[in-house]
DNA sequence: ATGTCACGCCGAGCGTGA
């Protein structure tokens, strides 16, 4: 089963490099964060797209910024979307989407960014990674928590810990609340694989940040131990996020092997199996 | 001192967010 999470920064400027993506990566799974467009309209951009290539959709989005998605074509049941409880910047904002997909508990996030230490951005980005532990540690321990943490785990996930001091991203108290989140038991199964590699997923679009790989790794997939057991293969797809038109994240990839059980969820016939659309059933979420 | 994008707004360029 392949998981993918991917930042896209507005789905509908990014149509047409996410759909051939989609294409070339095939994967099983795909959490998306600031798709920044309400339901109806993302449902009218892609539904169509996405049904044709055997996904269901659970969607949490607003009209402007924001927004996160959840794909998937091994089963979407049981969505949640929002974190129940969590705090609001007043009011809540489309962060979270998950679901249970291939029998893991998927939640798509987008983390708030904070903006100024001690700013009141701040202490929701704070609140909010709290309410996120919280919902983790109500769910099941086969969980994957997959988006733009907006948090660099260590100083080696900056290109420049120095240029980064006193800004959010990087201070103690965000990283303190993202190792409460890893001592539910998840694991950065990204640095895990690439302990020692200079790993990042977000490049700014100035100034030729990404042509000089001066980024951050941002953008995290956190798994439970019997998700984390399974990982196969997980990697930064830096291909993304070169050519024209590219999201200012790369997608993150990472592939479980079979669970031992041999269980490995609903398995969606390919198109030649299908009817004589191509199609099939839309999910039944808003 | 954001070398860039994307958003709404309603018709262009500005304020906001990242």
């Amino acid at each position: 089963m392949r998981v993918a999470t991917w930042n896209v920064n507005s789905v509908k400027q990014r149509k047409a490099r996410f759909l051939p993506w989609l294409d070339e990566r095939l994967p099983d799974v795909v959490c998306l964060q600031e798709t920044k467009l309400a339901d109806d309209a993302f449902t009218a951009l892609l539904g169509d797209d996405l049904a044709e290539r055997g996904y269901q959709v659970a969607l949490n989005g607003e009209v402007q910024w924001n927004g996160v998605a959840l794909l998937s074509r091994v089963g979407l049941d049981d969505v949640v979307r929002g974190l129940p409880g969590g705090p609001g910047f007043p009011h809540q904002e489309a962060r979270a989407v998950s679901a249970t997909c291939g029998g893991v508990r998927v939640h798509s996030v987008y983390v708030p960014n904070g903006r100024e230490p001690d700013s009141d951005h701040y202490r929701y980005k704070l609140d909010w990674l709290a309410a996120l532990r919280d919902a983790v540690h109500r769910g099941p321990e086969a969980v994957v928590v997959c988006g733009d943490i907006n948090i660099a785990p260590t100083d080696a996930d900056v290109f420049d810990p120095a240029a980064f001091a006193g800004h959010t991203h990087v201070t103690e108290p965000e990283r303190a609340a993202l190792t409460a989140l890893l001592d539910l038991g998840l694991r950065d199964v990204v640095r895990d694989r690439w302990p020692d590699e200079r790993v990042f997923s977000y490049w700014d679009y100035r100034a030729g940040m990404f042509h000089q790989d001066l980024g951050m790794r941002i953008d995290l997939v956190l798994a439970g131990a019997p998700v984390a057991d399974r990982v196969a293969a997980a990697w930064v797809d830096r291909k993304a996020r070169k050519g024209t038109g590219p999201s200012d994240h790369a997608p993150v990839v990472v592939d479980l092997d079979t669970a031992p059980d041999g269980d490995i969820g609903p398995v969606v016939p390919p198109p030649s199996a299908r009817g004589r659309t191509g199609k099939l059933p839309q999910s039944r979420g808003r």
